[in-house]
RNA sequence: GGGCGCAUAGCUCAGUUGGUCAGAGCAUCCGGCUUACAACCGGAAGGUCACAGGUUCGAGCCCUGUUGCGCCCACCA
């Protein structure tokens, strides 16, 4: 910096209102955020936006997370860094089907031919939905999240997020699409997907499969059943059952291979009760002797158990439940007897609900349920956006593997999770007791509509049947495809469906196979490889933690089979948004806030420094007393940048060089130290470290410091008041570059009164440039005159006098009096003392001795 | 049943390798229009650091156990 005069653009009132739109529009048209992809990965820093669900709406949880990456970004930026900031947009899956639904009125029939003039009700009714075609539904779809993720922007440029608008992506659009088709390819190419025929979790309301990943326990409430089976002598075991509408579907029963009480069944047959079904009795170590009877009936398929037995002991199968939640029709194998078809045709059809209450007759009329049902309460498998009990229903599904099945591929995994730094650090544990708890692969077909197909068709033979095992694949060129609408090469669109013919896989990918693919699509893999390599293995995920099992593990996953890496060096897991009750925030519980009426009450600014001071990984408050004190903070900085200014002047010498005065060298040492800190905090992800050095420093600069040296300041012409000018101005140029990633705006704004630029594009502040600028300053003596000063304001105060009234002595004494001395003009002109007496003793601490004029009267 | 985390002033939280570490802000109370800021400023009062042991010359800080809260996982008949 030269010497020479500038000018000063300081507003007579200073104020908060309205900087935001201001410096949207102006941080818009510079550019200040663009991503710089002229420059080497080493300059680069790389983040993996989490991409919101746009279909959801916004809450203040999303400005409490986003703020935290915007806050390293900012950092990331001012150190040098060319930052990748890319925004996605989440509109593939569910939640937006449901939401199209309801808003248009209409509901996907994809046996529907395409019309390219349909438009929806102009009001929809709820009750009667019209049915389109697959197309003219994700068409809608995208119209709809068009619309909604404009609102989502303007919002997130409200909030000051850094991201550089020319770099988003949506998890439905085209390269979205082609990307997860083109993995998946490969992961069927290498044999990491495969289809398989099998008991899936499935979710009777929305009929599609559902992952272990998407499972949530609920307490529902049932009763155990004490039901008689029957030995080939008559004589019966009773078994107990919180489900006794599977009886028809029993394969088996089983009890602990130590249990003495079932030895001598363990080879043998029973006989079920009311179908007369003869079944092996088997023994299994996970049969719990203490649990009801100790030996269970198991069916196809009550439970996951279920699953593992039959699977383990290799049993029949005999399943009842469809794909709508109801018993089927025809009875399953073994229920021969006329009786027995009888009894299966009382519950054909019901739902599992009614044929529970149906059983329960028959059981009472063949004398087989022993006394009344005992009333439990115990928790049930969900799909955690259903609200119906899961049930197990085999189908054909795509898979992809990820350790649940294979040790080799989970210890890769494991040494991924390794790999990674985690903050905070314990969320590694998640991950690694996820992964140590998979029991089987990736489940990604869902039986849906809005989202990414599978890029796959099959043969049909001559009688129209689909040959699964030869699935015919696309060429990556032509990706994306959409084989519900496309004919495979060497086929045409007459031969769908006709024997000898072609079918489409019918299903979409699950979500997160489409979103673990995030650090690609975004970074432009085999769409753009230059950018690809500038910004892959990205630097920062920063998430949720109640997505690490999902999102987080499944990108590890991709990223290992295609790319043989981790797709980041480090992820950055927020933590929960409490209420002010101290509950979780969730839309379910409907005590979500909006932040949208926050911005506005409190500033944008504001809602950052409450974000900013709640840690990663920790769960936080919604405590608007913090929004209060960051607004606080934001206008003090108007203010001091202000008085501050206006004491330096024009002509002041922002020059290092210039300052001289022992008191202004040790401000400026403190300084130091504070950048110094902040810098190391900011290093650790540990921003709300940052966030309080710079904030105390700034509040003690202000308290003490600037009334300790106006004064001085205010002289003409004197190398002292240079010093003090010189001195602030360094200081003030400093503290607003602290200041920078967590108060943009308020940031900005004192910046632009007296800097050219933005304060964001300026480089963040050095300590070893602060710690030369102060050359010997020393701490100490910034501290002791402030000490010396509190002593005087605390003598007015309890005398009940204004903080201007005259002091008539003040006499300092201790070990380190010359560390005040140095300052001794200022300390008199800030306690407008007429005498300051220094008297060196041994007391380490410092003494203050404050004589007060006579009381007027 | 297993795991992770948390427990410090009325409230929200700092306390980095054990040695002025018992702190900040809010709220409360007292005082002050002080020419940057009254939407402001100054000052005061507030705590057996969950409990019980242990290690140490010395423990919010390390170890063990207990209690309470939150979350995750689990094969939940």
């Amino acid at each position: 910096m030269t010497n020479r005069s500038r000018s000063f653009r300081v507003p007579d009132k200073p104020s908060l209102d309205g900087i935001e739109a201001k410096w949207v529009d102006v941080w818009d048209e510079s550019g200040v955020y663009r991503f710089d992809r002229t420059k080497s990965r080493d300059e680069i820093f790389s983040i993996d936006t989490p991409p919101p669900t746009v279909s959801g709406s916004l809450h203040i949880g999303h400005a409490f997370s986003y703020t935290h990456t915007d806050l390293v970004a900012r950092y990331q930026r001012m150190r040098g860094k060319s930052v990748f900031y890319p925004m996605g947009w989440d509109d593939n899956g569910l939640p937006t089907e449901r939401r199209v639904q309801n808003y248009y009125g209409v509901r996907c029939d994809p046996s529907i031919p395409y019309d390219p003039d349909f438009s929806p009700p102009a009001k929809p009714d709820p009750k009667r939905q019209v049915p389109v075609s697959r197309r003219n539904f994700i068409e809608l779809c995208e119209r709809l999240t068009a619309e909604d993720e404009k609102v989502f922007e303007g919002v997130w440029r409200r909030m000051g997020l850094s991201v550089d608008w020319t770099h988003t992506y949506a998890t439905i659009d085209d390269g979205s699409r082609a990307a997860a088709q083109r993995a998946f390819l490969r992961n069927l190419a290498r044999g990491e997907a495969y289809m398989a025929e099998a008991p899936t979790l499935w979710d009777v309301t929305f009929r599609t499969a559902v992952a272990q990943a998407e499972l949530e326990d609920r307490e529902r409430t049932g009763a155990y059943h004490k039901v008689a089976f029957h030995r080939p002598d008559g004589t019966p075991v009773h078994i107990e059952t919180t489900r006794p509408e599977l009886i028809p579907a029993c394969v088996a029963l089983v009890a602990h291979p130590d249990d003495e009480r079932y030895q001598d069944l363990f080879g043998g047959t029973v006989t079920s009760p009311v179908f007369g079904v003869e079944v092996p009795v088997k023994s299994h170590w996970l049969a719990e002797p203490d649990k009801g009877s100790g030996i269970a009936m198991i069916c196809t398929f009550g439970d996951t158990t279920d699953v593992t037995w039959w699977r383990e002991l290799q049993l029949e199968t005999r399943p009842i439940v469809g794909w709508d939640g109801r018993i089927i029709s025809d009875p399953p194998p073994g229920i021969g007897s006329e009786a027995a078809r009888e009894a299966y045709a009382r519950l054909a059809g019901a739902t599992v609900h009614t044929a529970r209450e149906r059983m329960v007759e028959m059981l009472r009329e063949s004398g087989d349920l022993v006394g009344e049902p005992t009333p439990t309460t115990r928790p049930v498998k969900f799909y955690e956006k259903g609200d119906k009990p899961l049930e197990v229903v085999t189908t054909r599904q795509w898979y992809i593997r990820n350790g649940g099945r294979d040790a080799d591929v989970r210890d890769r995994l494991l040494a991924r999770g390794r790999e990674l730094q985690w903050h905070p650090d314990h969320m590694r544990s998640r991950y690694e007791h996820w992964v140590e708890g998979l029991n089987g692969d990736w489940l990604i077909s869902r039986q849906r509509f809005f989202g990414v197909p599978f890029p796959v068709w099959y043969p049909l033979d001559g009688d129209g049947n689909p040959r699964y095992d030869e699935p015919i694949v696309p060429d990556e060129a032509a990706l994306p495809v959409d084989p519900s609408s496309e004919a495979p090469a060497g086929y045409t669109e007459e031969q769908r469906g006709e024997p000898g013919g072609f079918t489409g896989d019918p299903d979409i990918m699950d979500t997160w196979a489409t979103s673990s693919l995030s650090p690609q699509i975004a970074g432009g893999w085999e769409r753009d490889e230059d950018l690809f390599s500038r910004v892959f293995p990205m630097d920062l995920r920063p998430q949720g933690q109640d997505i690490i099992r999902t999102w987080l593990f499944s990108t590890v996953v991709r990223a290992d089979f295609e790319n043989g890496c981790l797709p980041w060096r480090t992820a950055a897991i927020s933590g929960w948004i409490l209420d002010p009750d101290r509950k979780k925030m969730s839309k379910s519980k409907g005590n979500v806030v909006t932040p949208i009426d926050l911005l506005e009450r409190y500033s944008s600014d504001a809602i950052r420094y409450w974000a900013a001071s709640g840690r990663l990984g920790t769960d936080t408050a919604l405590d608007e007393g913090q929004m209060k004190v960051g607004r606080r903070l934001s206008i003090k900085i108007l203010n001091a940048t202000k008085f501050a200014l206006s004491v330096a002047g024009e002509d002041a010498a922002d020059r290092p060089e210039a300052v001289t005065e022992p008191l202004d060298r040790s401000m400026l040492a403190a300084l130091a130290e504070v950048v110094e800190d902040a810098t190391a905090a900011f290093e650790a992800y540990d921003h709300t470290r940052a966030l309080e050095r710079a904030e105390r420093f700034f509040w003690e600069f202000c308290d003490d410091y600037l009334e300790l040296v106006k004064a001085r300041a205010y002289e003409e012409g004197t190398a002292e008041s240079a010093s003090a000018r010189a001195a602030l101005l360094q200081a003030l140029s400093v503290i607003q570059r602290l200041f920078a990633p967590f108060l943009p705006f308020t940031a900005e704004e004192v910046w632009s009164w007296w800097r050219e630029g933005s304060v964001h594009a300026a480089s963040w502040p050095q300590a070893a440039d602060v710690r030369a600028a102060a050359v010997d300053g020393d701490p100490a003596v910034l501290e002791a005159a402030s000490a010396v000063l509190r002593a005087v304001r605390k003598s007015k105060s309890e005398a009940k006098l204004s903080m201007r009234a005259e002091v008539e002595r003040v006499a300092v004494r201790g070990k380190h009096v010359a560390r005040a001395r140095v300052a001794e003009g200022d300390i008199r002109a800030a306690g407008r003392a007429a005498a300051l007496d220094f008297e060196e003793s041994d007391a380490e601490e410092l003494s203050v001795e404050v004589t007060l004029p006579p009381a007027a009267e």
